[in-house]
RNA sequence: GCCCCGUUGGUCUAGUGGUCAGGACGUCCGGUUCUCAUCCGGAAGAUCACCGGUUCGAAUCCGGUACGGGGUACCA
């Protein structure tokens, strides 16, 4: 039992007893920080074979849309990260949405308030503010000053009868609160600095502090992992948890927490969905691979060893370790992401990394949604050219694209056909006409073709030789190989494409 | 104001008393080459925030300072 090495994060704890819950708020998009710590909740869970939970928490009513809720499970399913209780798989714990849990929470705060645990406040905003200030200017701590705790029946009364509609305040203990944060280590908070909290508005309305807590409790979370905002309101959670326990609501254990770093973005602030490239959407829209972008998030804090950075999922699980999760603020760095999601690229079995570009190409125009048997085909055979060249999956469209336009619509990059259809071009374009016209059309014949014609015969570099063909076939002055790419043209549209070029060449 | 957290090359990190402080991204140079990439080789870049202490020995332990971040709500 003691030589477990997991017992400073496990506790008495089986390892699949583990429960950790993944807890957004759908007020819009998914950010790479919230997919950071849904990440690490998740491989943290998958670890140890606990059960993640996925819970909604829309009690802001105005913030929140059916629209968004929905965009974000697609999002998280999209990621793969699984969850075993929550939205549409349900579970033992539910309703798994706050805004359905309303009653729970009522019934919750009347027996704090008979326990005694909690408390009617009376004190008005202007009243608080106002011996808020005067703490402060008296170098003391700022929070509530515990004004109505003890109030008699005679001050209810008369404060009722002026009108009055109170808040419920959490008594907190008058001792320090200690707890062994998993990734930070142990942290003190002293009393004096920890006012009792607002757990109902005046109105009836449910705050997070309350919520939250309750729902863990209910849920029986063992683990939770959050961001470092929520450090501060730990030990006011934590004591929530102690009164829960004794009112005998949710299964009497107090989670252990750990405080992830802030993901920043420019500058020294933490990425906020303001930012660009913040949102989950633009790397899903720009072609990130899941795997690559939650492979460098999980670098955001956390490494697999010491000379590695390209991990699959699999093998996160398999090596994740909270303890081992850095504590400080880590820089979101769009080059490096956009660099380790290349490597996830050329990791992918071919056939996939065909599968998965369609989309893209379809959303442009350039495929069908579902390809013909020749279309698929051609990609088929593309995908060996553009694998090690493509950074994100949008970028097949300026990569194959011209393989698969419609002749028609076909055109040359402006700025391509500038500087390379220029001097010698039309000589260049129509000896590669003539030297094709009647080779055999596999990638090596018409390599040899070009080369004697072009190299040989004009006696021109292969990098002047081949540049306006590369243009005029493809349409820019980047493409997949040559050769390969005239073989995936075909004989007829290469042949076209050469001449169309060389007629919109001025003439000498 | 008060409370909490953090601080290793430009960036992300490895590292828990003895290492030339390791790796990755980025940058620069070179090789391969039909473009772009990939791949390969090489280079520059760190007084481990600062000051003091403990120690034969400190990035690693202790104290303080500075700087950064967060919290301090009838937001989440």
């Amino acid at each position: 039992m003691t030589d477990r090495p997991d017992d400073d994060v496990l506790g008495d704890l089986e390892p699949t007893q583990v429960r950790l819950r993944f807890a957004p708020s759908p007020t819009g998009l998914l950010t790479v920080g919230n997919i950071r710590t849904a990440l690490f909740a998740w491989a943290f869970a998958r670890h140890y074979g606990g059960k993640l939970v996925l819970r909604i928490e829309d009690t802001d009513a105005a913030r929140n849309t059916p629209e968004a809720l929905q965009y974000t499970l697609d999002s998280l399913r999209w990621l793969g990260l699984d969850w075993d209780e929550g939205p549409e798989v349900g579970g033992d714990y539910g309703p798994y949405l706050q805004s359905e849990r309303m009653d729970i929470y009522a019934d919750v705060v009347a027996k704090l308030l008979s326990a005694g645990r909690a408390y009617h406040c009376y004190c008005s905003q202007e009243e608080l503010d106002q011996r808020r200030e005067a703490a402060r200017t008296a170098g003391q701590h700022s929070g509530y000053d515990g004004h109505c705790r003890n109030l008699t029946e005679e001050q209810v009364t008369a404060y009722v009868e002026e009108g009055r509609r109170p808040v419920v305040r959490l008594r907190m203990p008058d001792r320090p609160i200690v707890f062994e944060d998993l990734v930070r280590g142990e942290i003190t908070f002293l009393p004096e600095n920890l006012g009792d909290y607002v757990l109902v508005r005046a109105n009836g309305h449910p705050l997070y502090p309350l919520v939250n807590p309750v729902d863990d409790a209910l849920m029986e979370i063992t683990h939770v992992l959050r961001g470092e905002d929520l450090l501060p309101s730990t030990p006011r959670q934590i004591a929530l948890y102690e009164a829960l326990a004794e009112i005998g609501v949710g299964g009497g254990r107090t989670p252990r927490f750990g405080h992830l770093p802030f993901v920043m973005g420019e500058g020294n602030k933490k990425l906020s969905k303001r930012d660009p490239g913040s949102g989950l959407g633009e790397y899903m829209e720009r072609g990130f691979l899941p795997e690559g972008l939650l492979n460098y998030l999980a670098l955001l804090g956390w490494s697999i060893a010491e000379d590695r950075d390209v991990f699959t999922m699999a093998e996160m699980v398999e090596a994740f370790d909270i303890r081992k999760v850095n504590a400080n603020a880590a820089r979101f760095d769009p080059k490096k992401c956009e660099a380790i999601n290349a490597a996830h690229m050329r990791l992918l079995d071919p056939e996939e990394f065909g599968r998965r570009m369609i989309p893209f190409l379809a959303k442009d125009g350039m495929l069908p949604a579902e390809p013909s048997d020749d279309q698929l085909a051609v990609l088929r055979a593309a995908v060996p050219l553009v694998q090690e060249r493509m950074n994100t999956l949008s970028e097949s469209v300026d990569m194959l694209g011209f393989l698969f336009v419609d002749e028609t619509a076909f055109t040359l990059d402006p700025d391509a056909a500038g500087k390379v259809l220029t001097g010698d071009a039309g000589a260049v374009l129509e000896a590669s006409v003539k030297a094709l016209g009647d080779v055999e059309w596999t990638t090596e014949a018409i390599e040899a073709a070009l080369r004697t014609s072009l190299v040989d015969g004009l006696g021109l570099k292969p990098k002047n030789a081949f540049g306006p063909v590369r243009v005029a076939i493809s349409g820019r002055r980047v493409s997949p190989p040559l050769f390969e790419s005239l073989e995936l043209l075909g004989r007829e549209k290469s042949l076209h494409r050469l001449e169309q070029a060389r007629s919109s060449l001025p003439a000498e």
